[in-house]
DNA sequence: TTAATATGTTTACAGTGTCAACATATTAGT
DNA sequence: ACTAATATGTTGACACTGTAAACATATTAA
């Protein structure tokens, strides 16, 4: 089952899912792609109609990837960590998974399912912390519901980080001024964390 | 103090703002806005040095504008669904000033300041909201602190909410799926948000 | 063995950001 | 008022980009 290149779409996938986390998905370029794996600038199309369903490949790797991240971790308020520093470690490839480049999930089904996944890991993951907890009588419903809300957290907080420049290490912030008294908030940023989640699972 | 073209750089920033929440800025062109001014294609270069500065003063409007909305409302958990809607109405804006087209807002010193200043608006209702709690005795740092979480919180949903292609009204979810389990929060959005942030906000 | 299909190449089009060289309008300095 | 400096605009070019059409060939299925 050899072709003429033998998986080139899978070596398309594998590269760009480098290119995008060395230069970011706006600087990623089908032509070079093609032309480092050592194929005609239009191979690329024989596998994807367009450039934005290999970006939706990689992104859905990234989930994959996140998926493996969150499930590393053993208490559910270390999750909150865990999801910061992927986000935040693989800025690029995240950007691609929550940014603009890609309209909604549903629009790529393996995209939507491999995000869909890593949303149930930390669905499972928060029920079982209630259950820790001794709340046992708490609805599915709910439970999705603060899922989401840990989640758009998580998910506020690195964009806002990401926004004052914080680099490579979670606990330093380099900027000042109104907004980035981020800074003294991210000294102690894991307790900040978990003490927020904590209140946002309030029932 | 007319030059050639009388002001093409304010002329060139207004038609960048209609054109970014008309098609999103990635598909801003320099050269079809010079086009559209009547005026050569490279003629915006004796006003910006990059593409990206003329990008960051729009994001810069962005930031007014949402100032702007943000002080319409009287209660401080009114915000919360006042910042959603700016975000979901002018959703192809709000990428420009949260996404990856620009970098951190500390690169542009205007960009920064109105961001600053949208942040600050929401600071200050915050304070008067805990006065209002009768919490007199609250820290700046502890405020600040909250701010950023509700900040955080508010961004984060509207992204997800983004991802799972809910559309113009903030009512209506339209996808299913595990992670679209949104629809039912949803529903009743805004109860959904005022009881996030005020669990955000316990001390 | 033949027909169909999957895969790859060549060529081309229309578009992009941005640089260099040049032209002219406006302003500042004398 | 005249001149030099500066701000603004134009022309032309370079090196990219995504992607469509026409063609070629390798692999597979009938």
């Amino acid at each position: 089952m050899k072709y003429h290149h033998g998986n080139l779409r899978e070596n398309l996938i594998e590269q760009a899912c480098i290119a995008c986390e060395d230069s970011g998905w706006e600087n990623i370029s089908l032509r070079s792609l093609a032309k480092s794996l050592n194929v005609s600038q239009t191979a690329p199309y024989r596998h994807f109609e367009t450039k934005e369903e290999l970006l939706a490949e990689v992104a859905a790797m990234g989930f994959m990837r996140l998926s493996d991240s969150l499930k590393k971790t053993s208490k559910f308020l270390d999750s909150g960590l865990a999801y910061c520093e992927f986000a935040l470690k693989y800025q690029n490839t995240y950007d691609l998974m929550f940014g603009t480049a890609l309209g909604s999930f549903s629009v790529y089904p393996k995209l939507q399912l491999e995000a869909e996944i890593a949303f149930e890991t930390l669905r499972s993951d928060l029920k079982n912390h209630f259950i820790d907890l001794g709340h046992t009588n708490i609805s599915e419903e709910i439970i999705q519901e603060k899922c989401i809300s840990v989640w758009a957290f998580q998910h506020g907080i690195v964009g806002i980080l990401r926004k004052n420049a914080i680099a490579e290490d979670l606990g330093v912030a380099k900027e000042h001024g109104a907004m980035s008294a981020i800074s003294s908030l991210s000294n102690n940023f894991d307790d900040y964390l978990s003490k927020s989640i904590n209140n946002l699972l309030t029932i």
